[in-house]
DNA sequence: GTCTATATTCAGATAGAC
DNA sequence: GTCTATCTGAATATAGAC
């Protein structure tokens, strides 16, 4: 049971967290939920912040991952498409991190320094992803357009999820929140590229965004 | 010194609210930067609570006064542009209120009734100055996509504050936060009109953008 | 209206038995 | 590794003197 219980209070203060924030969430709470006793908890983790740096360092991990995605030699709409949605998943499963950093706690000393980079390289994977579709004559830019593009598509990522949450807003179709922000994506660079290719992204973007995992 | 405390205190709540959420700031706190003990706090304010409904009222007034503003028979653009710098200062004073919705307590019963509501009206708002651009001829513009448009620059005026703030991130020239959100609008808006009208927008954003109070 | 002193509550954490 | 029992400290709130 070492390694079970150990994982299992991870995954469901994650999960509470990305629901309630870190804040909002109780060590009481968790052990509850996880169905252990709240003494248990400290064995495994000396405090709660402990805990949350365990959160916080996986996520590290993971968007290191993320960040190593850049365009290769396919076509460039169709690995962007690919690079979203890898981009949307994480930023689904650490909803509660890549929320308000005023809710202080929620970040680490260690997080709080890597933020500033992980913002700046995901806006550079951007830069390389539109650099590549206007020298591939997909999109027609300005320099400076590029660097306001990359920030904008970057702001609309970050930020649909909980746009969509808290506006209580439906938009035409059923489609999940995910999807939702890749279309608004897609309505902002559309509007660069000549029309047979916003007919051929809107037919990439049909075709990949139907799985049923990305409508949850 | 009846109405004077009272008042002192609200200012001061909403300003470390603002800094901190309210969650991250205790009364204790809130006293000594007012200046005064602790326990007069509960004789202006029933509960912490109760000084959070003052402030959640003050801007459902707010926001009621600046839901009224509508495209006239003005320039158009020329509305539009005051309408966003409207906007952006009921933003930028009731930022704790337009934070996370996760920070649990931040929203009394009576406000989070009336947010939906307030997105509604502030995307319609949005809706009537676009449909008038485009009735006046200086946007093209599908139906569908006036919907999309809609809601993907109040997703940016909502969170381009956040954005900026978070992502530390430095765009060419030394504008604002404010100026920085509105510029993401235009870079969005103006795809979609033709040449002669970009430049005047342009020109527009560039004089009344130049206000001091708004590089803050 | 403002203060000081005190009460209440509860989340976060420890100790030690099993 | 897991439990129960208990402690600590901080934040919110009350009581009552001035």
């Amino acid at each position: 049971m070492a390694k079970a219980t150990h994982d299992k209070i991870i995954e469901v203060a994650q999960e509470l967290f990305n629901r309630n924030g870190f804040g909002g969430v109780t060590t009481s709470e968790i052990a509850q939920t996880v169905g252990i006793a709240e003494g248990n908890l400290w064995y495994h983790f000396k405090s709660k912040r402990a805990l949350l740096e365990a959160i916080n360092l996986e996520f590290i991990r993971c968007s290191e991952a993320r960040m190593a995605i850049n365009p290769g030699d396919g076509f460039v709409l169709d690995e962007f498409v690919d690079f979203q949605i890898e981009l949307s998943k994480e930023v689904r499963k650490f909803r509660f991190m890549y929320r308000d950093q005023a809710d202080y706690g929620q970040h680490t000393p260690e997080l709080e320094r890597e933020l500033p980079r992980i913002y700046d390289r995901t806006i550079e994977q951007y830069r390389n992803f539109i650099l590549k579709m206007r020298d591939d004559g997909i999109i027609g830019i300005s320099p400076p357009d590029v660097e306001m593009l990359c920030h904008v598509l970057v702001l609309i990522f970050r930020y649909g999820l909980e746009f969509l949450r808290e506006s209580h807003i439906k938009l035409p179709g059923d489609a999940g929140p995910i999807t939702m922000s890749v279309r608004f994506q897609a309505l902002v660079l559309s509007r660069f590229m000549p029309r047979q290719y916003v007919e051929e992204f809107e037919a990439l973007l049909l075709k990949k965004l139907s799985s049923p995992e990305l409508s949850k």
